[in-house]
DNA sequence: GTCTATATTCAGATAGAC
DNA sequence: GTCTATCTGAATATAGAC
């Protein structure tokens, strides 16, 4: 942890990121992590006890930022905001990551799942947390009587977590669709369904100033 | 395709889904393979001419599982069956497909982005008519104005399907829940949302007849 | 249709010099 | 902190007998 290792550190975290979201665990050698950073494959020995310890750093990095950027983002937002904004700004914060740390949160989707388990179990504790995070968010908005009561809140999260996930297996930079937008819509969807209006401005009056204020 | 290399043939790739599966394609040795099926690893060639053929047939096989499921769920309905009574349907097979041929569909989401390239182009085809059979379903109902005008229907099937395709990674065949409510829960939160429900009976009246007949 | 034997390549990891 | 040299095991794939 000395300074002066510092950023070959991060180099080989960042390569080895990289590599394990495009190929898999695996199929990730040590031999080309190494090549990457201009160093021979035994030197990582220095930084890593292990090829599976260098796993797990990336896939504990991975769900802090993550999950900080989502909780910084919800709670720049007023304690009572509505339900509804607080999930679009999770929802958007938790995609953006995607983009800003995208190997070490693409290598937590895909990846953790063929993980040794030794690896998976010790990643767990963040992910659970990270996982709880969420639940409370949506408990607090059924308490505020935002969220119908007969709704299965951990379907709901499984549900938008599951969608917000996929999209690394989907999403294009240079696409027309930018992030804010998706989250935007995903959280339209799941707030409001895509069932047609209701005759009535019933929906305005039952749920007021709820949407698009960014 | 001889009669008698039928059982071995197919045991193989049973074998072959399941072990791609739970390690990911490079993790997955030809020795453990042969070994499941009480052969050597050499004699797997007799079958498929290498590794990635092998894997090329659990993923088209995995698609045509479900596609094959998940279109005739839609047809056994009336074609005038309402939208989201085709989306449930559609939904609740392809969860069902998770089960039957969960090897098979779970290699599918997991392993397919860290197959080599070549195989991916391969199995690109079938991959591709499953979700134009998907946006299909949706432009119907958008057509018969059972969709909002302004939802974004590529982002509806890709929200709709990528929350169906992570439950691999979560549900519990011994859980509490079940597929088909899953598909149930899912759907209405597709259509109606979360938010509680307008004032007046006004849904009912909007959507006649489009709950809870099974 | 499956076997044994083997060629070839390459993986993760260690020892010890600098 | 990085190197070279190397151990050890295991991978895919081929050759050719049965």
């Amino acid at each position: 942890m000395a300074q002066d290792e510092g950023a070959t550190r991060q180099q080989i975290l960042d390569v080895a990121a990289r590599l394990f979201r495009e190929k898999g665990y695996a199929a990730t050698t040590q031999r080309e992590i190494a090549k990457r950073c201009g160093i021979q494959a035994p030197s990582l020995y220095y930084h890593f006890a292990s090829k599976d310890e260098l796993l797990l750093e990336v896939l504990d990095f991975g769900i802090e930022r993550i999950f900080s950027a989502v909780r910084d983002a919800v709670e720049r937002l007023p304690e009572a905001a509505p339900i509804e904004r607080k999930v679009r700004a999770a929802a958007h914060a938790h995609l953006e990551s995607f983009f800003v740390y995208g190997d070490y949160t693409a290598t937590n989707i895909r990846v953790f799942g063929q993980a040794p388990k030794a690896v998976q179990k010790k990643n767990l504790a963040l992910r659970d947390a990270y996982e709880r995070y969420w639940a409370e968010l949506f408990e607090q908005g059924r308490k505020r009587g935002e969220i119908r009561r007969g709704a299965h809140l951990g379907l709901v999260r499984l549900f938008l977590l599951g969608a917000l996930n996929r999209t690394v297996d989907w999403w294009d930079e240079e696409g027309a669709l930018g992030l804010e937008a998706i989250a935007d819509r995903f959280t339209e969807i799941l707030f409001h369904g895509i069932a047609p209006a209701e005759r009535a401005p019933a929906r305005e009056r039952a749920q007021p100033a709820i949407r698009r204020e960014s």
